[in-house]
DNA sequence: CTACATTAAATGTAGATACATGTATATTCG
DNA sequence: CGAATATACATGTATCTACATTTAATGTAG
């Protein structure tokens, strides 16, 4: 089933379009399809990213400002999520001791090894969404998104 | 600025993931540009894709649930989507007399200006975020994209 | 050292979203 | 026909999000 089937559409009006399209509904299906993996053991695809950038940071702290730069949806709810992570005992939270504005956020045990249990089904999402792509075609992909990264986030710079 | 880059992250555990990852990213970049755009007309992107559909039936009234199905995010929420562009006199709704359950729905002349001015500078944002990529790398993207939709297209029906 | 600006994070708030339930109409089948 | 089922849409509700404001700590200029 290809972009136009899936919304009922017959034409766009150029193929810039369609990728936009094509780019927003995938991801939309792939939210979803993480999103009823990660259901079943109380975390949302928001709280999965930040408790994955916490186990890579190896036991380091991490300031609230350098987990929302680094998440996928750098919204400006970081503080209430790593309030739900705390409260869920997967993430702890502490004043950093030489800036007291600071807090330092680390992952637990108990994080680690729920997300130890997610490792293999996330995974698997990732082999299954993509298995019907060559290795060329996932580096052409690769390398294209990241081309519209860069331009989209030159357009995002400029305007802030 | 590449994805490692964006989300100061140095390795993933697969092109499968990175890709998975880019795809979120760049929808959510895109997504923030468009709502850029939009927000100082008064309306969010779900809604301006409610409209477009709209305008593309040509003056044929469409069903609630006909609708839904051809939105980017088709959410259980079309009737209060379709309550706000009512309520700002961009679209009509009445019960459909041959099926009372049925609620049939079509744009306004209004809407129909709106979407006019809107056409241009949407267009724009297309051209602008795609302009690193050539004819021939579109076409590969969008290829891949459409099998990647395949895949998850047949995942979700499975689940469902 | 004090006044002002800046930074980091938390909180307030309106509106949006996901998911479940309700309500009215239509269809099916005994 | 009429009870049970199915369909189409609307609504309830908890949670989540975007955006603005507040609180607290630090930096900086006079």
């Amino acid at each position: 089933m290809n972009l136009e089937q899936h919304l009922s559409q017959s034409n766009f009006s150029s193929d810039e379009q369609r990728l936009h399209l094509h780019i927003l509904v995938v991801a939309r299906q792939l939210g979803m399809l993480a999103r009823r993996i990660l259901q079943p053991h109380g975390i949302t695809p928001p709280q999965y990213n930040v408790l994955r950038i916490l186990r890579g940071q190896k036991g380091r702290p991490i300031a609230v400002q350098s987990l929302a730069e680094r998440m996928v949806d750098p919204s400006s709810n970081t503080s209430r999520i790593i309030d739900k992570l705390v409260d869920k005992g997967w993430a702890d939270r502490q004043v950093c001791p030489s800036d007291r504005r600071r807090a330092d956020v680390l992952i637990t045990h108990s994080g680690l090894t729920l997300l130890a249990g997610l490792d293999e089904p996330m995974s698997i999402l990732f082999q299954n969404t993509m298995s019907s792509l060559d290795a060329t075609q996932l580096a052409a992909l690769n390398d294209g998104l990241s081309q519209v990264l860069d331009s989209t986030d030159n357009l995002i710079e400029q305007q802030s």
